[in-house]
DNA sequence: GGGAGATTTTTTTTT
DNA sequence: AAAATCTCCC
């Protein structure tokens, strides 16, 4: 049986075209992971060994998925697949630096920081610095030193470059982040790619090796690389130049990460000689579909453009909802999905969403309609405290020197140590340049006991102990024995609560994890890697008759029918994409992304009126751009529906908004458009009646804003120079103003 | 040192 | 609304 007769003739030529760089333009649906899994198994049917055949994917998703159908293939043929590397960039750099550690002065077991870590570490870093910083603005440090590391930045460069004080302070902290990265062993996910890379261009035995034992390179979603990323490619295809990416510019949506649609839009100038081949025939979306989402994404200007032409047939028009609330867009959702299964149970379906937090109201909804649904994101089991602490432990067995690792464990379960020996312990650390785990050494070794001498030094012992136990012991029973001598179990069934037994089956469910690894020939270390590296999306179900999820999430995957909720300005696109127009370019195909999952049918939501961070007022909202961005004639208006597709209602922010649905629906009926306004607001006026216990005369007062435009002051704290308003603007959302300094008139 | 209660923050998206 | 963080008191 022949592999190539399943591919159209684009598709072939891409298989075959096995010598050289080759750009293959895939649109959605029109095969590309067939693409790179049929040339997988024709480069092996050909007799080209596996092990030199290295393939990439972004996501753990994708590279198992990749396995599982490679290995399908072969067993087609009755070939033994080999071991190709297929792996996603950061679990291939973790391994290549496993094996080159020591060149680069790195422990052999390096630890991996995920998020969570970097942002402990960062911490930790900042109070080294004497830094009062705190949650927000660790965060959008922990941006920036990514953002600098993946643009080639050491913080030497940034503070030789730094004009202003403040990224003086950012080179400063950045320069503190890395000594505790450094002192602890531990790489975090930036680092695993510019490491590997450094590797590679600092010795050229290893480059290479590494680039010889390589013969083909693949690389899905290619339009997602970085800069790093990029580099690493070149360097790994320096000898062969078999470099074989495929990408669709369309779908790129991970430029908050350092992507850049530049690398797929100037491949060819960048390996002279590569073959271009595009592929725009879909497999899987109605001609309906397509042209509807191929209407948004052609508002971009940076692409390359391209027509995907449906193999399917054309298909029915799309639908629109307009509901009321987000409660009745869920509940809308929830009535067409239980409709849906009804009509086929084996249909899989789909919600997909700008942001996490919107499956909450959707969650109700499948409840209470009994629906079976999977949501993915939210908690991963590797990100269950209880899980992290169990492996916080390990880490520490290895390398005590981890201070995120030790500080997350030191009084977990509670041995009386508390803020006050934290406190010295860092104060030591600090003064002796070390980690807190020899400042607990040298705590203890100091003539003066204090109170939590006695904690401490059974801490130590504890440590030691386990120490010893991690090299001699398979690593389930290592863990074992960590959560017994640690008295992980016994705070549990102490504590016996039904968060607690669940928290202890989920630890089993960890000691278990860890046998099956052994069993597949994973140590420890291997385990922790995978631990860190593999994120929420990857627990994706096939199965699953509904899932929710995000539309970043969605990428690479195909459903029946699919709901596209939260069409609002400000949820999607997002209100923090809407002033720059490459991050609306970014959302556009965001857009594209999750409208091309749809096979047969797709359905787009929004909610008129939305709250906020438990806001107990709602906010009204404008349609999403992109609905008047979809061609009209494709859309049908679901019976029901407040609006038609291409209404550009405006609606008002609306402080006091407690109509019934029914009276709701009514007004809006009444006065179509324009916008149900209401009486223009003043003091005292009765749209401005304030709320029960609220008798400030400024609520309710509509003002004009400099940069906000017009609003209604909802809330009024403080007295004289201190007074702070809180305004409700029509675009801009709720505003917290210091009266003083906002510059507001009357409206 | 620890916990209860108050206060503040969170909402992009992921390896 | 829920989670994270802070503050205060025993």
């Amino acid at each position: 049986m022949n592999l190539l007769d399943d591919l159209n003739p684009q598709q072939r030529e891409a298989v075959l075209a096995t010598e050289g760089p080759v750009l293959v333009l895939a649109g959605a649906g029109t095969g590309k992971t067939r693409v790179i899994t049929y040339r997988i198994a024709h480069l092996i049917e050909q007799g080209v060994p596996g092990a030199s055949i290295l393939a990439v994917t972004f996501t753990n998703k994708a590279a198992d998925q990749m396995k599982e159908r490679v290995a399908a293939l072969l067993a087609r043929t009755g070939r033994d697949p080999g071991e190709p590397w297929i792996s996603t960039f950061h679990s291939f750099c973790a391994r290549l630096l496993r094996r080159e550690a020591q060149r680069l002065g790195l422990p052999r077991d390096f630890a991996i920081y995920d998020e969570d870590d970097q942002l402990a570490a960062l911490k930790l870093a900042l109070d080294k610095l004497g830094s009062e910083e705190t949650g927000n603005a660790v965060r959008g440090l922990l941006e920036r030193i990514s953002f600098a590391k993946n643009h080639g930045q050491t913080p030497e460069l940034l503070a030789a470059e730094a004009e202003d004080e403040n990224s003086q302070r950012v080179a400063k902290v950045f320069a503190a982040y890395e000594e505790v990265l450094r002192m602890a062993g531990a790489l975090d996910f930036d680092d695993l790619l510019l490491r590997a890379v450094e590797v590679l261009r600092r010795f050229d035995d290893a480059r290479a090796s590494w680039a010889h034992g390589f013969r083909h390179i693949l690389v899905d979603e290619y339009q997602d690389a970085n800069r790093v990323q990029y580099d690493l490619l070149g360097l790994l295809a320096c000898e062969h130049h078999n470099l074989f990416v495929v990408g669709d510019e369309d779908q790129s949506i991970y430029g908050w990460r350092g992507a850049d649609v530049a690398h797929i839009l100037r491949f060819a100038e960048d390996f002279p000689g590569a073959q271009v081949i595009r592929l725009e025939r879909n497999y899987r979306s109605t001609q309906k579909i397509l042209d509807a989402a191929g209407g948004v994404v052609q508002k971009n200007v940076r692409r390359l453009g391209k027509t995907l032409t449906a193999t399917r047939g054309e298909g029915s028009n799309l639908t629109f909802y307009e509901a009321r609330d987000a409660a009745s867009e869920a509940e809308y959702v929830a009535g067409q999905l239980f409709s849906l299964q009804r009509r086929d149970s084996s249909a899989r379906l789909a919600v997909l969403y700008r942001t996490n937090f919107q499956s909450r109201a959707l969650e109700e909804a499948l409840r209470r309609l009994s629906l079976r649904y999977r949501v993915l994101g939210g908690f991963s089991f590797y990100q269950r405290a209880e899980v992290k602490d169990a492996l916080a432990y390990a880490r520490l067995a290895i390398h005590p020197h981890d201070d995120v690792a030790l500080l997350r464990v030191l009084n977990t379960p509670p041995r009386g140590i508390g803020k006050t020996t934290v406190e010295t312990l860092r104060a030591l650390a600090r003064q002796r340049g070390g980690s807190l785990w020899s400042a607990i050494g040298a705590m203890l070794d100091s003539p003066a006991p204090g109170r939590a001498t006695a904690p401490l030094r059974s801490f130590r012992e504890l440590i030691e102990s386990l120490r010893a136990d991690v090299a001699e012991l398979p690593p389930a029973g290592f863990l074992k024995i960590v959560l017994e001598r640690s008295g992980y179990l016994d705070m549990l069934a102490q504590r016996d609560t039904a968060e607690d037994l669940a928290r202890a089956e989920n630890l089993k469910e960890l000691v278990n994890a860890l046998a099956e690894g052994a069993e597949r020939g994973e140590t420890l270390t291997d385990f922790l890697d995978r631990a860190a590296l593999v994120s929420d999306a990857d627990s994706y179900d096939e199965r699953a008759p509904i899932t929710l999820l995000t539309l970043h999430s969605a990428k690479g995957l195909e459903f029946d029918h699919v709901f596209l909720v939260g069409l609002e300005e400000g949820v999607f696109p997002h209100s923090r994409s809407l002033h720059r127009e490459q991050d609306l370019e970014e959302e556009r195909r965001l857009c594209y992304v999750g409208m091309t999952r749809a096979k047969d049918s797709l359905t787009l939501t929004r909610a008129v009126y939305r709250r906020f961070y438990g806001d107990e007022r709602l906010q009204g909202s404008k349609p999403s751009r992109f609905l008047s961005e979809i061609p009209g004639e494709l859309v049908d208006t679901a019976v029901g529906s407040l609006a038609e597709v291409g209404a550009t209602r405006r609606y008002e922010p609306d402080p006091e908004y407690s109509l019934s649905p029914e009276e709701f629906a009514r007004r809006i009926r009444r006065s179509s458009s324009p916008p149900p306004q209401r009486p223009r607001t003043s003091p005292g006026g009765a749209a401005a009646r304030p709320r029960k216990g609220d008798t400030n005369p400024l609520i309710g007062v509509r003002v004009r804003h400099p940069t906000y435009g017009l609003g209604t002051i909802i809330g009024v704290e403080g007295e004289g120079d201190d007074r702070k308003l809180t305004v409700s603007f029509s675009d801009y959302g709720t505003k917290m103003l210091l009266e003083r300094y906002a510059n507001l008139e009357r409206a």
